[in-house]
DNA sequence: GAAAAAACTG
DNA sequence: CAGTTTTTTC
């Protein structure tokens, strides 16, 4: 199964580069941010015509999240909502995160395959270090960092607000733009961004607390090289030649699942293509035949 | 002889529309109004690529004029200028009007084919009936209809400002978006326009002027049918088929002009193209064989 | 309805 | 630099 994360900027501005790579690529399920697209809006018959179905919840002009899964293919869907859930979302909170539960039926059965709980994630900003959007932005990851370990079970409770049962909640995906360069070779210069929004030490601290709950960073599974970047600015021209970028997408697993990923990739290209967004697709490949073996 | 006159309402909007309606229609002359981009900005190069020199004045957003002439055409152009000139002139009304002199050298020598005053003019619209900028509309129309009486030489003198001698100066060709349209047949429901700005009694008054001093509407030569217009609100939709439309781009000659005229239509396929103009192509075609036959 | 500019955001 | 929205104009 493929899996991706794409900040589109503007999904509709967007439509001819990802009905291209879903196209090429034969992604399974496609995480998109940044729609910046009221639901009545949302070109939901254009991914029809190419075979896949669209989960979303998005504003006017900022923010929105969709999930894009392909028709046919061996992926299910469940239990689909907005927002982190915990009584404390606000209007836009709802346009930042979308969750889902997966169920992976590649040639076994559903028991047996088990479920994921999928959440997309465009994650606040934050503007400037010190302001009230930085302070939210620490607030939400709290609150995200609180929801996951309920998830994954570390406490003793899961979900109050689940209905179901927690034994039926196995596994989890995180996924989406983290504005969280989670260490100093995932940015261009990182000794001069301590004070970025991006890099702040407050904020890599709050990437650290998801990974001691039990997720992994599936892109470090796949390479530890330096200076691999979803992001490269517009403003920066020549960006992406200078290798003036962020590693700011990411694909976190629970530890349940790392074992079945197979492969986990950034895909440079379209980023090169016309009229890009200033972020690109994050890949992961999960097999469970690897696991099995 | 080709010349046509085009409201493009942008320029550069417009440059796929003005580039396939040249190379189809070979015209010699196009003149241009609402270029909408100030001459730094101005597409020159690729009137160039495709055979045609360009003289333009425009403003940032508004207004803007311009006269496109085929290289090779038996066509020559001297003494480009702009603006009424007559010392009046506002930095707006420098982009409402470009005329030069025009020599028409088809088989025949300079001499002989004498040379024409064009006068490619964007009027004002007026806003509303009562207006400040209604009022200049009609102050505007009364500088024009001075200029041409000027030229046309039915007083004593010439134009002042004009070096050469008034002999030079035989005929006139005025054409451009007038805003007016002459009559109730040029216009989809006169009863209800009675108080438009392109149709208030005292803009057909204006028009009437220009008649007066010795100008000719020239469509109106070759057909006299109702119902036969230059321009259709983009708001209305269904315009074209429901005939919704004005008749305010003109082509007015003076008398030794207009005997060498040989047809004068609307062309309206270009309306009908994707992302057109409100307005479209007023064409006159003009042979000193007809003349001398 | 369409275009351009200006203001705002990332 | 590239989006969206708002204002202005016709």
């Amino acid at each position: 199964m493929k899996i991706a994360t794409f900040n589109a900027n503007s999904i509709r501005a967007r439509m001819d580069i990802i009905k291209k790579w879903l196209l090429s690529s034969q992604c399974d399920v496609l995480c998109v941010q940044e729609t910046k697209v009221q639901d009545k809006d949302f070109p939901v018959s254009a991914f029809s015509e190419i075979g896949y179905r669209a989960y979303f919840k998005g504003q006017k002009s900022y923010n929105g999240v969709a999930i894009l899964v392909k028709e046919g293919a061996d992926v299910l869907i469940e239990d689909v909502g907005f927002g982190l859930g915990d009584g404390e979302d606000s209007e836009e909170d709802m346009a930042r995160s979308i969750s889902c539960r997966l169920f992976l039926n590649s040639g076994l059965n559903r028991q047996k395959a088990g479920s994921i709980r999928l959440i997309n994630i465009y994650a606040p900003q934050g503007r400037e270090v010190g302001s009230e959007y930085f302070e939210k932005k620490l607030k939400w990851y709290a609150r995200l960092c609180k929801k996951i370990d309920a998830i994954i079970g570390n406490g003793r409770g899961g979900d109050a607000k689940d209905n179901r049962a927690k034994k039926d909640i196995e596994e989890v995906l995180l996924t989406g733009d983290f504005n969280i360069a989670p260490s100093s070779i995932d940015v261009y210069a990182p000794e001069k961004k301590l004070d970025h929004v991006c890099y702040h030490e407050s904020v890599r601290l709050a990437f650290k607390r998801l990974l001691s709950i039990g997720l992994y960073d599936l892109f470090r599974r796949f390479n530890s090289d330096g200076g691999q970047y979803t992001f490269f600015d517009y403003r920066l021209r020549g960006a992406l030649k200078r290798g003036l970028g962020w590693r700011i997408d990411h694909m976190l697993v629970s530890k349940g699942l790392l074992k079945y990923a197979t492969a986990c990739y950034i895909d440079i290209e379209p980023r090169l293509w016309q009229r890009p967004s200033d972020h690109t697709f994050l890949v992961g490949i999960f097999s469970y035949n690897k696991g099995l073996a």
